[in-house]
DNA sequence: AAATAAAAATTTACGCGTATCATTAAACTT
DNA sequence: AAGTTTAATGATACGCGTAAATTTTTATTT
């Protein structure tokens, strides 16, 4: 985060006022549609401060009172590229006959989302540069943990569990992670001759289901 | 790769000659493997092409004779941490009493390598400036694809079926898959409460193991 | 030996992210 | 009103990857 001087602590009587904290949100929040369309339109690499501040209407460094740096930017795009990604699997999910159909339905969703926006899922999912710290809050945010939860309301069902059952938490954790490195894999080594991507979800989902046949239940 | 005069045809008259392709490979050898050392010690973006260059002796522009770019330097380090992560796999492969327990052991021991050396991981599995290209010609390798045969093997041996069943294939894939998942959400998700990455690998192994009971053979 | 041709190597230059420093603006104190 | 203090903004500069132009090297042909 950009370094800015304390608010809680007793505020200073002189001096030109800080920007008001509604202010300040508001320019970056204006900041960040501009560089979401532009990253979108054109790929981060392609975006430059220069030219990012040219059309927000800002000297380069002027953004940076705005975001400590390019890739903190970024971020505001997770956040959208994320909320997109949960809308289609909110609507795979709807439509589902049972538990089993809507679990079926999520995971191809969630998987055909990314392969549908490669470049997204390469600027969320892809950036070694990220610091530890970043991903960290970025991730901790309760609205993409929320967004998991549809998997695990759909694997409780499955299972005849209770979402906070302890087997649900580690059977999600394990699909989620199963479907990322389906994604992951198939992205990163193109030139490896994978199993189709359908036949991967879908072994990856039939293997959730054959874990409840064998499930101890309560 | 870099652009080279053509080898096959009538050999040019006059002019000075081309390097010759041996001259050519030890040099690019010489210059990947200082880069490695650099790239391991100080990481990738923190080694300049002036840098690199000034070390082995050539001037930062000289070595785009023997390197197109930044990038297909890195490569020689991809191939080089695959090996490395493939001995430790291999030898995890050895010591075990029966294929199930090599299953688990190479699988153990895959997973474990790239946590030890998430700077490594970061630098072979998420450069998203690589072009696909890139990767399609790194990744068809011989060397690559062999490494995980070990995989392929140890899941014949479990389901009691030759390692050229398609299904050794789709699921060999599919371990692949969640392996690759459970490294790449762990190390890009820190913030998330994951499962346990032991848990989270048996359970991978144990749903391989499962599908074993259920499989048809011919 | 001189001329010529082509590859190799170097030099120069561009736009990049951004650190640092200089300037301007906006408030309070006197 | 003038001076002071602090935030916001702007200008300058650095090292980066590398494209393009230039120079040097090394061979063959005359």
């Amino acid at each position: 985060m950009v370094n800015r001087p304390q608010k809680t602590e007793e505020k200073p009587r002189r001096g030109r006022p800080s920007l008001s904290e509604a202010a300040l949100s508001e320019r970056r929040a204006e900041i960040a549609a501009v560089a979401i369309q532009l990253f979108n339109e054109e790929g981060y690499a392609s975006v430059s401060m220069r030219r990012l501040g040219k059309e927000v209407g800002l000297t380069p460094m002027a953004l940076y009172r705005y975001f400590s740096n390019k890739l903190e930017i970024l971020t505001a795009l997770w956040d959208h590229v994320i909320g997109l990604a949960f809308e289609d699997v909110a609507a795979a999910g709807g439509g589902a006959r049972d538990a089993q159909d809507r679990l079926y339905g999520v995971s191809e969703a969630y998987v055909a989302y990314w392969f549908e926006h490669v470049e997204q899922y390469q600027l969320v999912f892809m950036n070694a540069d990220v610091s530890k710290a970043d991903v960290t809050a970025f991730v901790s945010q309760d609205s993409i943990m929320k967004a998991y939860d549809v998997f695990f309301e759909s694997i409780a069902d499955v299972l005849g569990l209770t979402p906070a059952h302890p087997q649900v938490k580690t059977i999600g954790d394990g699909l989620i992670c199963h479907l990322h490195g389906i994604m992951h894999s198939l992205i990163t080594m193109q030139g490896y001759p994978w199993t189709e991507r359908d036949r991967l979800v879908k072994q990856a989902v039939d293997m959730v289901v054959a874990a409840g046949v064998s499930v101890e239940r309560p």
